[in-house]
DNA sequence: ACGCAACGCATCCGCC
DNA sequence: GGCGGATGCGTTGCGT
């Protein structure tokens, strides 16, 4: 313990400042996010079945990076060692 | 200080016992799990492809109930109040 | 089948791009902020320890409000509600 | 194309189903210790507490005590930040 | 040993 | 004000 702890106390207090802005600024996104389901279901939409679309569509993309990284690990497996009994 | 405190305590301790319980036949599983792979692995398999099949699997399983719940919700949207407007 | 359904058609899609597009907005500053957090990990800070800070910051910074308005309420109460900022 | 490939086929099948068979075990025990939570609760005990007891208990006390002191240094570094190369 | 990913936990918000 | 669901955090386990 000593000099090096002590030197790192402006460099912490920078870091911790930056990381509560970041976070501060996702809160006010975040309400706004909130604000915008509001306004809809004002306008006579049901917000679970908006969630259930926004939530489908991220899922959808999801899926198609999944499956074209599944499609190479698969492709890996067969030219590789998969099974050494069926070599 | 009296009694009520005591019943609480045996009560209290029963559960947190009960807790502690079933996390370490958990455990014990999960151990079971990673040795069934171990197994695989020196087998041949390679445990990579084997964990995507299992993902795959469980995911495949759960995007069918959800579609279920999906088209649930979908159904009541349109028989209830999706949109106002549109009516 | 008509207009207002394309109306509302319409309004649907306006309101799943705007959510879609804030919560872009969120990832790129969440992912901003894991960036902070790895440039300060590889300055030699515990990155679990800075969280702390930060989680306890944040607490106090609520805790801080709370007292604060609990303040404001008593003194409204002695001054008779008059009082905007116990000025 | 032939019998090895069959009998890593049945290996695969019968690996996968074990592993299948072991997260169900799993899963149907967290199940139970989440129950467990909720009887307790309705036995008016607050499951907050109760999981901060579980986790004490499993923690080891040595481990607490550096993470109590290091989180402590921190503190004071950001609170002081009065040195710059060394104290 | 590090980084990534999945799981479970704690918190918060909306609903009842 | 309690409850359930949704979101974000923290932890643990896995692969590299």
């Amino acid at each position: 313990m000593g000099g090096p702890v002590d030197v790192s106390g402006d460099q912490l207090r920078t870091i911790v400042e930056r990381i509560e802005h970041v976070e501060k600024e996702i809160s006010e996104l975040t309400e706004g996010k909130r604000e915008i389901y509001q306004e809809a279901k004002s306008n006579g939409f049901d917000p679970k079945v908006l969630r259930e679309i926004v939530r489908l569509r991220k899922q959808d993309q999801k899926e198609r990076d999944e499956h074209e990284s599944l499609l190479e690990v698969y492709l890996r497996a067969i030219n590789g060692a998969c099974v050494s009994k069926a070599a």
